[in-house]
DNA sequence: CGCATTTGACCTGCGC
DNA sequence: GCGCAGGTCAAATGCG
């Protein structure tokens, strides 16, 4: 009846995940999903532009589940830059901002509260213009909350990978400039591959990793919203250009991608 | 029957 | 020191 008052309270929510996987060991595919993602950095103004009917991005494609639209923007941490982009940016940023990582978290809720000071767990949130708020990325995600925002009168929703080796999790919100946009962040990085019932998504298969062990780079290498230029557009360079495993989404990107940059 | 979602409560950290 | 906001958990419920 009650919540979890009673009994070890604090205790039992140590789930069996916590520690046991060093995600930081298994960051590669993961990271280049994320990166992925992120390499599809759209200024602002492009995201207005985009229509729902352009081009079919992660988790699009053939997933009815996904009525995706397109990827607007995208960052990660060290977003500082925050004159570049209008709307928003202002939602990453924060959300950047105020939430870094958690290693230390392994049981309970209240470590993980660490006001974003902490790290270890690479997180990467961009923006998609998205008539759902879940974006169909291949993985299981599973809804353990949801909290509405001081400043959107849209509510968070939390997600957390149904793997229960994965801390991967996910944090959705809308835009409360832009309904339409949807701000997804991602925490942490999966450590297993794309469930075989989805991996006949385009998403999975393109976020499928080609081999695990293979070229992993610590994703936090990834500069902010992708404006480190200053400037309101091509931030992707920037930001691909920090990327030493870019190659890997320079390989993808292309072929999934048609060329969105003006 | 199993899994995912929903919802309320609880806890922590930060700001004032 | 108090209050606010954010984040997470856990039980209950619904759906496939």
């Amino acid at each position: 009846m009650s919540r979890r008052g009673g009994e070890s309270a604090g205790k039992l929510r140590s789930s069996g995940t916590a520690k046991g996987v060093s995600s930081s060991e298994l960051l590669d595919w993961s990271t280049r999903r994320e990166l992925f993602s992120g390499a599809f950095y759209l200024s602002p103004e492009a995201v207005s532009a985009v229509k729902e009917d352009q081009t079919p991005l992660v988790g699009g494609g053939e997933t009815p589940a996904t009525p995706n639209s397109s990827i607007s923007s995208a960052s990660t941490e060290g977003a500082e830059n925050d004159e570049n982009i209008h709307k928003g940016k202002k939602e990453v940023k924060d959300i950047l901002g105020d939430e870094e990582d958690d290693s230390s978290m392994k049981d309970s809720k209240a470590k993980k509260k660490g006001a974003g000071k902490k790290e270890g767990q690479p997180r990467f949130a961009f923006m998609t213009k998205s008539k759902v708020d879940h974006l169909e990325d291949g993985y299981r995600w599973r809804k353990y909350g949801q909290k509405a925002v001081k400043n959107s009168p849209y509510p968070r929703s939390y997600y957390r990978c149904t793997t229960q080796k994965c801390q991967v999790k996910k944090r959705v919100e809308r835009s409360f400039e832009d309904p339409s946009v949807v701000i997804t962040t991602y925490e942490g990085q999966h450590n297993h591959y794309v469930p075989a019932n989805l991996r006949g998504n385009v998403a999975a298969g393109m976020f499928a990793p080609p081999r695990p062990g293979g070229p992993s780079f610590a994703s936090q290498k990834l500069y902010g919203y992708g404006v480190e230029g200053g400037t309101d557009n091509v931030p992707r360079q920037q930001f691909v250009d920090e990327v030493p495993g870019y190659g890997l989404l320079q390989d993808i990107i292309p072929h999934v991608f048609p060329k969105q940059e003006p």
